[in-house]
DNA sequence: CGGCTGAAGTTGTCAGACAACTTTATAAGA
DNA sequence: TCTTATAAAGTTGTCTGACAACTTCAGCCG
């Protein structure tokens, strides 16, 4: 429970407050101890424990009143993390995956309903884009990625584009990692493959198809999940 | 650009290495300027140095080696964020309940797909909740938030509900604003169909029919969402 | 060439002090 | 008595100096 390990008597504060915040022991508004009557009943210097408060406030959990003291935020939900890689690596890419699935699907059929003219021109642009890296021989990897975001802007909805970004930094670094088991011929294979699901794609949004533009990018992300999954068993059975 | 607003130093050095890191002035694995460095570079003192670090290391932006100094993360992405409730209000709120669309209807698809028999069982049982708390009056936000968690939880994929959990503590406050402008009676036929696209949602789970599944979750947020959009609508034009 | 030692550099922690601001208590005035 | 001004205490923000713990690297020794 009590989660104080080791070096950075900072993180024993931040652990320390940042429980009883989510704990409900100090509720919103609330206000804290002051920086002295911690420093005391924790055992810690000033510094200490205003490095704790600094993190918390950056995390929008507490906000700081000079001269009044520190609050719990009313609504002290901090931001979401995706865990770093080393924890469930495999099963936790996926997951993570998963979600990006359900973003990227619906990105696509709210595309298809709204996009603006100019939108839809720039998510063909990404689709061209992606021709030309691939008939200019090596990988597309930045051109994918910037043709699903392309797509995402086109919802109108910043959120959407913003959340992708956010995932993507989660899970790329090892999709990379699959192209290259391939042998240079099935790559070839695989990829004209990818940029064929990609078209249908485009053509739901072209068309202001939603369902269709919806299967098509839920076929698309699903064939890569069980890609990833069949990967993930075979390493691990 | 430079956003150095009025009080805390902390900050101003925060927002400065923050740029910094973002734009690419520090690349990953780079060592930040030594906290003397900074000191003088920006006039202040060493306890603001170390509180703006503080706070970059608690969202994973830079983490610190003791005797070595402070380095860009690897993936010196941000935690995901959700601008506060005073930006753009109503207009803000509908992109995030956008996003949580798209989660919560490719969560029922996959808790059609694969729940447990444990899991069904709870989804069923947090219908069976909400009809409880319909029958003994008062409406049932608890009840209804948690059917949608359940949901959430029969994915299998923890990511799902957690995800959600972050998304709701954005959009809740004003979804109970919506309930208590309708009449009582228009009160009670509004909750009833509400509950009979509950119904709809859980048949597709227990009868393992994703497509299913989707369509009746799809159908239930979008209503709710243009409800939502026709208030916004009606006090802004 | 390899390993050891020591010095320099850097972050982590402590202590004390003052400034800036807020809150509360006190006193003065109407 | 109530209101207002003033003073006092309390709290966060910032600065300064110091030492401990650890890392890194150069130089020395074998």
């Amino acid at each position: 429970m009590a989660d104080k390990r080791s070096s950075n008597l900072a993180e024993k504060v931040l652990a320390r407050l940042g429980a009883d915040i989510r704990g409900g022991r100090l509720a919103p508004g609330d206000r804290l101890p002051t920086e002295q009557e911690l420093t005391s009943s924790m055992g810690v210097s000033r510094t200490v424990v205003r490095e704790a408060v600094a993190a918390l406030r950056a995390d929008g959990l507490v906000v700081t009143r000079r001269g009044s003291g520190a609050y719990v935020a009313e609504n002290p939900t901090g931001p979401f993390r995706i865990a770093a890689p080393p924890s469930g690596s495999l099963a936790a890419v996926l997951d993570v995956m998963e979600l990006r699935l359900a973003v990227e699907v619906e990105a696509a059929g709210f595309a298809a309903e709204r996009a603006s003219r100019k939108q839809v021109v720039q998510v063909r642009g990404a689709l061209r884009d992606i021709d030309r890296a691939l008939k200019s021989g090596d990988g597309a990897v930045a051109e994918d990625f910037a043709f699903h975001r392309a797509i995402a802007e086109a919802t109108g909805n910043a959120q959407f584009p913003r959340f992708l970004a956010f995932l993507g930094s989660h899970v790329i670094p090892r999709q990379s990692v699959r192209l290259s088991v391939d042998t240079p011929v099935e790559r070839r294979a695989y990829l004209e493959r990818i940029q064929n699901e990609h078209h249908r794609i485009v053509d739901g949004i072209v068309a202001a198809d939603p369902v269709e533009a919806r299967r098509a990018m839920r076929d698309h992300l699903t064939r890569s999940l069980e890609r990833y999954r069949k990967l993930a068993e075979g390493s691990k059975p």
